[in-house]
Formats: C-alpha cells, sequence, structure tokens
DNA sequence: GCCAACGTTGGC
DNA sequence: GCCAACGTTGGC
C-alpha cells in the first residue's frame, strides 16, 4: 500500500494510538476495489513511501479493519470529497492499517533488480495504483531481505 | 518540472 | 457505447 510519506510516514504510522492508521483518500475503483474484496483482517501489508526522494518499502503493517465507508468524502472541507457519494450509498471504503515496524528502505531500484519480483504488480510497468496484491512468494523474497 | 501511462468524463 | 480531451499519478 502507497503512501506519501509528506502525508503519513511509516514513522507517522508507528506513533499513531495502535499503530493504527484509517487509510482514507483511496479514489480508484481498483484500489477500493482491493480494500472491500481481497483483504482480510491480519493480512501482510508492504507500507511503501511514494512521491518522495526515495521511493520504496518502508515498513510493515497488516490489515485491522473490515471495510468501512471513508469519512472523508462526505466532508466538504477534505480534499478527499466526493459530491456523489452520500452516506446511504457511499462510493468509497476503506481499511484500517495497523504499523507493526520500520524496516531498512528497500528502495525502488532494489526491487526491480530481483527476479523474483519480476512480476509484482507495483512494478509492472505503467502501474499507478494505489494498492496492489502481493504473491506469498514476493512476501517471502522481501521478508527474507529486510529482515535482519 | 517533465512526461509516459492510465483513468475519467462527457458529447455524440 | 465510442473515443477525444482532459486530469492524475508518480518516477525521474
Amino acid at each position: 500500500m502507497k503512501s506519501e510519506p509528506d502525508e503519513v510516514s511509516i514513522d507517522d504510522a508507528l506513533a499513531a494510538p495502535g499503530g493504527l492508521v484509517p487509510w482514507v483518500g483511496v479514489r480508484n475503483y481498483q484500489a477500493r476495489n482491493f480494500m472491500r474484496d481481497a483483504m482480510r483482517i491480519g493480512d501482510g501489508v508492504l507500507f511503501y513511501h511514494s512521491s518522495c526522494a526515495e521511493p520504496g518499502i518502508a515498513g510493515l503493517a497488516e490489515v485491522a479493519s473490515t471495510p468501512y465507508p471513508d469519512p472523508t468524502q462526505f466532508d466538504p472541507a477534505s480534499k478527499y470529497h466526493d459530491p456523489k457519494s452520500s452516506p446511504e450509498n457511499p462510493r468509497w471504503l476503506l481499511v484500517d492499517v495497523r504499523a507493526t515496524r520500520k524496516t531498512r528502505l528497500m528502495a525502488l531500484p532494489e526491487m526491480r533488480s530481483l527476479p523474483d519480483l519480476a512480476e509484482m504488480q507495483i512494478l509492472k510497468r505503467g502501474n499507478r495504483l494505489s494498492i496492489t496484491p502481493v504473491s506469498a512468494f514476493e512476501w517471502r523474497c522481501i521478508i527474507d531481505r529486510i529482515s535482519k
């Protein structure tokens, strides 16, 4: 799951009560559907820093809730406000994410250098999704390299 | 700031 | 339902 560290970094997430971060602001249907349909409480999450000086995996987290409506879509003052959505028929859902630990940075060039990660969706050309699935094989490859 | 790639919008 | 125009993402 991508986060801009200027918005919420792994340090920010770990500093939050319980390490809990409601994943607000996703406004892409595919990314929403991953949260709505594919995630289960306890699933592992790679916390990825994007749109920053050194993009890459910066920490680990886990899914900490079932999906529920993103409250920012109903808030006219929020930059994530969606006037076409309503509490009766919410368009955007989110899950809570619990940050568990900071890791060494596994920077994007390192990720690209690993043959085992060649098929990772986040590395695919033109990928713009802020949430993408990770296979068990890819997860193991990454964990092996960032755990001391 | 550039720009490739992709998603969304809206006229028809 | 097509598709051109436009907006957004995100690495560089």
